[in-house]
DNA sequence: AACTATTCTCTCGCTCGACGAGATACTTGT
DNA sequence: ACAAGTATCTCGTCGAGCGAGAGAATAGTT
């Protein structure tokens, strides 16, 4: 019997958890700086990227969104949202419309080429990760599923104190 | 039997990628949130903590890091990095020693206080972390760690072109 | 209806992180 | 010794985001 048996009941290709941690830090770094990459790549900062994820989230949701709730979400105060939208609608990937029915608030629209810019860009990664999913049968797909969401619950918890 | 059964073909309850992909940007999104907001309450910018990450993981791998490398890890230019580094110094979260060696470079040394700062911090989320990953069994997290890395690898492919 | 409080967005002035260009210090090859 | 190369830092500038507060519209009260 080689000292490798036993690890506690377990066999010696079990997952250290330690090792899904870093894995999960190492993706997700991987994203960012997927994304900062291409957002330099068509002039946008970080923020813009982001803002822009938010509003198509929102508009595939069918909300309207606000700078206010806009600025909310990205937890920018008011002046920094005014100069975000003002950035975006300059680079003509949104467009402000005052709300009819209380026209206190503004709508944000987003342009048609900001969701070929999404698509054209975000959309070559998501087919290639669809792709990659492909060597996963349901079953795994269903236990990653299970995973993501058990993680994302503990940081969201752990955001909320 | 009920339409639980038979969940290779067409089950209902089969995971969607969409639902996939979407998981895993909002699990980024909040370990985004989170790091940013632990940098703000502790008087760090984004940068200043994934300087202190980078650092902290080459400590670890017992690496030499000079302001160089570091700001070739987060694409800084030079003039940033110096002020950089120049900010973490001032925070005693790191000390600069000249290389013996080669008199022209720039030792980064971790200081006590920077471990310290993210032990106490991330400590607590990876602790969590670790905790949730007990409800799965050894087979689940190997199926976990698998697609985890696959999609990493789908990223970093797309990141070099 | 007038008056006050509230809500939403925007303007102004400022701070500071990051950039480009170039200076400085040290090392290596001839 | 000297030129070329490497590593870091300095200087001037830009611009994203902040704090404070103004302006415009709505809601609530008497």
């Amino acid at each position: 019997m080689s000292e490798v048996e036993n690890p506690q009941v377990e066999n010696p290709q079990a997952e250290d958890p330690m090792r899904l941690i870093h894995l999960l830090r190492g993706l997700t770094v991987e994203l960012d700086l997927f994304g900062a990459e291409f957002a330099a790549r068509n002039g946008l900062h970080p923020t813009d990227l982001r803002a822009l994820i938010h509003l198509l989230d929102a508009g595939r949701a069918g909300e309207v969104v606000t700078p206010g709730r806009l600025g909310e979400a990205l937890r920018l105060n008011s002046a920094g949202t005014t100069g975000l939208v003002d950035r975006l609608e300059r680079l003509g990937l949104i467009r402000r419309e005052r709300d009819p029915e209380d026209r206190r608030k503004v709508r944000l629209v987003v342009e048609d080429r900001a969701m070929e810019l999404g698509q054209g860009f975000f959309g070559g990664l998501i087919g290639d990760l669809v792709g990659a999913m492909g060597r996963f049968d349901a079953a795994e797909l269903a236990t990653a599923g299970r995973f993501l969401r058990a993680m994302t619950e503990v940081v969201a918890a752990a955001r909320r104190e």
